[in-house]
DNA sequence: GACCGGGCAGATGTCTGACAACATACTAGG
DNA sequence: CCTAGTATGTTGTCAGACATCTGCCCGGTC
């Protein structure tokens, strides 16, 4: 039994149908606007059957992708596809590249310390239980963007200390999905603008008092158990967030 | 036939489904963490086939208010419902009051004005056309806390002037959809912390220099058309901002 | 010639019934 | 007591058909 297609059967058909017309918009298959083929055309040239085809199309409506018109056809959603989207993007990592710059970390450290009562209540822990910190300074192009401070249970790493030492040199989520296996499904971010305090003015060489703005921020994995808390504090100007906005599509309430 | 007909279509069946299902979840009948009814007993109580049924838990779904596994069942989402989600909540009326405060409108004005490049630009219009300029001081429980500058096409008012007036008192969003049958189905917004000066200082009533918000965004219907352009500033501990996102669900590419 | 209305093809929306793949709880066997 | 197989219920997928809506062609009318 061949075991490459274990990893393809896993996923259920319609998903696959999503990622495969989601590649064809990507790649410029399918032109913003255009139209695309009926839909009994498409499920027979993918290979599915209609309502199949129909689940992932209503996935692809969701995320803004297509537009559907009764009676008229499907239709690539005019461009619009935001570069750095806060609720799309995951990690500072992604955003600095989606702004075009390479991304780096300098001063980079970590350490294991019992997690105080918030913190715990944050990650649904125990408090007092063993949690993992990973400070990091983040550059765009070598210049200091970004302080963030990443924390995780201690559980996640106890039987592979040296991921620890992973995460000061890639992205903890690439760390995360690659090394532990672990998804993360989605986060729940909040920020606001703050000013710089001496300590967090220093590690980003910046004077104190200036423009920053604090994310902070929770990722759950795909079965809903909080794994990763995180607390950054960028640079106005380094980068421009968006956000996209979907309307309620309800009524009343 | 007054242009003020907003008939209410006969909305695809699903989408009434998904309603119903919203709104139970809402309420409480169903809730956080427990299991739905399968889908063909949940098709035959709501009176739909089970394939309708299924675009409205898909739906659902991806607005991440229910977890869908294979072979177990349906699940309502873990609450986690964020007050006040800056990608579902639109304007700053709701912002307010979701914070649990009143909202209010001072210091309100309006005028026409032709389109600068930029703005035409963002509104799809060409430069020059009428721009009908809605400025407003909002209040929460009485204090100023949001500067809004808001844009739209002057042809939109141009036969019922008598809205522009409209907009000093109640939300924008509310005369655009009440009262020209325009739904705002997606906006685009981008932000970043900046200083207040001068003008924004004295309108809010704060000091020059204080901590301020600036969200700019564009609003578009439900056919693609740019319908409202706007730009706000709001006060740094106002309210909290939170952002839901989402995970990619796709991976390799 | 310009305008208006009906009809037609094509598209998405919905329905029905069935089977396949998967998760869980229970039971028989060690 | 523990393990492995089974039974049952759930979601995922399939097939074909009909309903409802949109856009366009086309012919009639002014």
């Amino acid at each position: 039994m061949p075991a490459g297609n274990v990893e393809e059967r896993a996923r259920p058909r319609s998903v696959q149908v999503r990622d495969e017309l989601s590649h064809r918009i990507d790649r410029g298959l399918l032109p913003a606007g255009s139209r695309l083929p009926s839909e009994p055309a498409l499920a027979t040239e993918l290979g599915v059957s209609r309502a199949t085809l129909r689940e992932a199309l209503r996935a692809l409506e969701n995320e803004g992708l297509v537009r559907r018109m009764w009676g008229a056809g499907t239709f690539v959603a005019d461009g619009r596809r935001v570069a750095n989207s806060l609720d799309a993007n995951f990690g500072v990592t992604d955003a600095i590249r989606a702004a075009g710059m390479e991304a780096g970390i300098e001063q980079a450290r970590h350490w294991m310390e019992p997690a105080t009562t918030s913190e715990a209540a944050r990650l649904e822990l125990q408090p007092g239980s063993d949690v993992l910190v990973v400070e990091r300074v983040r550059t765009a192009d070598g210049k200091p963007v970004v302080l963030s401070r990443d924390m995780l249970p201690g559980r996640l790493v106890a039987k592979q200390p040296h991921l620890a030492d992973e995460m000061l040199k890639r992205s903890i989520y690439d760390v995360l999905e690659r090394d532990l296996g672990i998804a993360i499904h989605h986060g729940v971010a909040s920020f606001r603008p703050v000013r710089a305090d001496v300590t967090v003015a220093r590690r980003l060489n910046i004077p104190r008092g200036e423009l920053l703005l604090a994310i902070w921020q929770v990722d759950f994995s795909d079965d809903g158990v909080p794994v990763l808390s995180s607390y950054e504090y960028h640079l106005a100007d380094a980068f421009e967030f968006t956000v996209l906005r979907r309307g309620p599509g309800r009524r009343l309430s």
